[in-house]
DNA sequence: CGTTTTTATGAAGGAATTTTATTTAAGGCG
DNA sequence: CGCCTTAAATAAAATTCCTTCATAAAAACG
């Protein structure tokens, strides 16, 4: 921490971290890195190195292979130590509570799910108490089916619609009916000792981008989690933006812009617009021949525009339904001119389109980079994530295993006035 | 740097700084700090105090104070060894160039301005190497004021208007004319030969009001650099937004809303309604009695809407003057609708209000709080700057002082692969 | 089997911290 | 005036981390 003073244990700490984090970076199927790569990796000398790698392999998170694979010795001279990390030394929860499911995952200290679920809440109308019940539930079923013990699971963090305060309990209104004022920590407390950390979702979706996504180590980068509803995560100059005490930061600038409303995500934004075009279509006296604007979308959808998803609409694009495209386009309006503002305000590099809609993104790119040309001087990157609707949950794993790395971490370096 | 391998003397150096902030920190009146009392500060050990203070006694900006005041010997023992910074080991210079004028100051370490100036350009039609040619007379004017040589500058900061790349060019259009693609950082360099920095105004104006204005400590700010232009600075999670590479980050997005300019600053949009009224209401028959709506600020300027400026309209509103009243509410209009979406998007705790207008905080808040109330769920603070003008140019002496103390720290931990 | 090559590891040295003990400078008081 | 108390400076020793250097060890090659 900042506020400690410098001793030589905070330099034991830092640089056993940074040990820590080139073994845990590496890919698991080359996990192994000799003290010689370690020592060209990070520039500390080579008993440092082994001073510090042996005592990550005391603590449990690094393992030394002894054991040499195979015939593979390349060198001549004497034979590396080789260290990998443990991935299983512990695991962590991520949880992403939905408006209409819930989705969880278990995984490893590199971050490899080891175990996934998700449930639908089918009645809409279940109240809140249920709800958390039954993620609770999920969450204990799947951390049993990953075959682990309570104490095995070292962080739990939980995304969810609408602001989080520090402690936890949801704040404002959310997109889950009866959230307001719930204490989400509390809740999942119950069921793990481990340390419980809740945060808005729109935050985690950017961090899952961030970490696997499509946002890479970007600096500057504005998240769009977009499906039925409309929400955004920011980060400036690699920090997450979050607002004094984490409060309500989201879209609610567009009423000021006019008739738009956060509420209302690409995904459902386009299948309204195309159901209106299926109902259109259907009153006219001559049913579309095939080819004519409205008739994929609507043979599509069996000329019912209850039946019209989002997906029927970017399907219909693609066959070349040119009055879809129109409706894709009206659906996007929104969105472009939330990304607007942004970009003149924050001046991203990179826009991340994530959440369901993002696996239309073939169809969904173009327009909307062409309008954002006509609402912005400088467009930046828009691209779509391939993580789509596991960008929370991967979010609040990475979130999660930040949390135990900090706390496997930290006593490394006790503070000499404890 | 974060990137570098702990080693002791990264220690030294992180305690130094530490040492050196609690000195700096202290108010010129009571700036001497015995040992104890560091030890106190800081919670590092007696002898490594004693060792890092002596270390910037020898480098030169702390000075050790053993001819003891007068006779106030407190305590009963050994008296402390009694330390303090040495203001004037350095002084650093901050400039800003405005539209309209420049203003330039010079300040010692711990931030006192010895030496101040400003110049108005006269006529605006002038080109930019006229004016940088002013701005560069000024600066070695002021300097020399200071009675300071070249040397004892040890850092120079300028704030302009517009973005400004990492080179210390400015880019995109700024509000001084022809200052496009002028690479200030090169101008300047040419008077002094400390490293000099180049800013976005705006960026340093929310400097300036976090180190000496409203903004104090504040981790979520947003301050509005409000004259004739409209600018923004914002910072979330106490850091600075600055965008990619630098790069625009304005408020262009007001465009979006209909027809308002980021050109309109709440002293023009003010003084031009202010304008309108007075012409129409010398357009009236009678001429207007005192006491009468549009009368005071019909008074106040002789009935001639040329001569009508912003504080004159804020004059009339303070001396009761419902028109005038209305005319400000009309002007804030744009200031409102950008603080209402900045204060949705980013949950600042607190909005500066600083430049020109903000000496006209007590007729300017209220309507312009109460118009917020409208726009937004949850109003965060908003205040006006005691700094008003000065704003920019302390926030690039803040900027200075801070890269010309990191210059001072680094070598005390040279990188040992260097 | 010795040589070569590369790495592991021990030992020494240096630099920063801490704790502990001693010295020093002042004030209080008989 | 001289001794005692007090609190700080400082010296000394211990600790812990890093480094460099030297030596030992283990494998491959001829």
């Amino acid at each position: 921490m900042p506020g400690d003073i410098a001793t030589s244990a905070l330099a034991r700490r830092v640089n056993a971290a940074r040990i820590l984090a080139k073994l845990r970076e590496r890919p698991p199927e080359r996990a192994e890195m000799s003290s010689g790569d370690l020592v060209d990796a990070t520039g500390m000398s080579r008993p440092t190195v082994h001073a510090a790698a042996h005592h990550l392999v005391e603590l449990g998170w690094v393992r030394e292979t002894t054991d040499r694979v195979d015939g593979r010795l390349s060198g001549r001279g004497r034979p590396s130590r080789v260290f990998s990390f443990v991935a299983n030394a512990g695991h962590v929860l991520g949880i992403d509570i939905g408006a209409h499911s819930v989705r969880v995952a278990v995984a490893d200290l590199r971050g490899v799910f080891v175990a996934e679920a998700r449930i639908a809440f089918g009645d809409p109308s279940v109240g809140p108490e249920q709800r958390i019940t039954q993620v609770r539930k999920l969450a204990v079923e799947v951390v049993r089916t990953a075959g682990l013990r309570d104490e095995q699971v070292l962080a739990v963090c939980v995304g969810t619609s609408g602001p989080v305060d520090a402690d936890g309990v949801v704040q404002q209104r959310t997109g889950i009916p009866g959230f307001l004022g719930v204490d989400l920590r509390a809740a999942l407390a119950r069921d793990f000792s481990a340390q419980v950390y809740v945060e808005n979702d729109c935050n985690l979706a950017l961090i899952g981008e961030r970490w696997r996504g499509r946002a890479g180590a970007s600096q500057d980068v504005v998240c769009l989690l977009a499906g039925e509803r409309l929400g955004v995560g920011m980060c400036t100059g690699g920090t997450l933006v979050r607002g004094q005490a984490n409060s309500a930061r989201d879209l609610g600038f567009l009423s000021l812009m006019g008739d738009y409303s956060r509420d209302d995500g690409i995904a459902r934004a386009v299948r309204r617009r195309g159901a209106s075009l299926v109902a259109e279509v259907a009153a006219r006296d001559t049913p579309p021949l095939p080819g004519t604007p409205g008739a994929e979308l609507s043979a599509l959808t069996g000329g019912d525009p209850r039946r019209v998803s989002a997906s029927d609409v970017f399907e219909a694009v693609r066959r070349g339904d040119l009055d879809a495209a129109g409706a894709l386009e009206e659906g996007l309006e929104t969105a472009a001119r939330a990304i607007a503002t942004l970009t003149m305000l924050l001046a991203p590099e990179l826009v991340v389109i994530t959440g369901a809609v993002a696996a239309a993104g073939d169809v969904l790119l173009p327009p909307l980079r062409r309008r954002l040309t006509e609402l912005v001087p400088r467009v930046p990157r828009v691209e779509a994530s391939p993580l789509r609707e596991q960008a929370v949950v991967t979010g609040a794993v990475r979130l999660a295993l930040d949390t135990a790395e900090t706390d496997f971490l930290d006593p490394l370096a006790p503070a000499p006035t404890a």
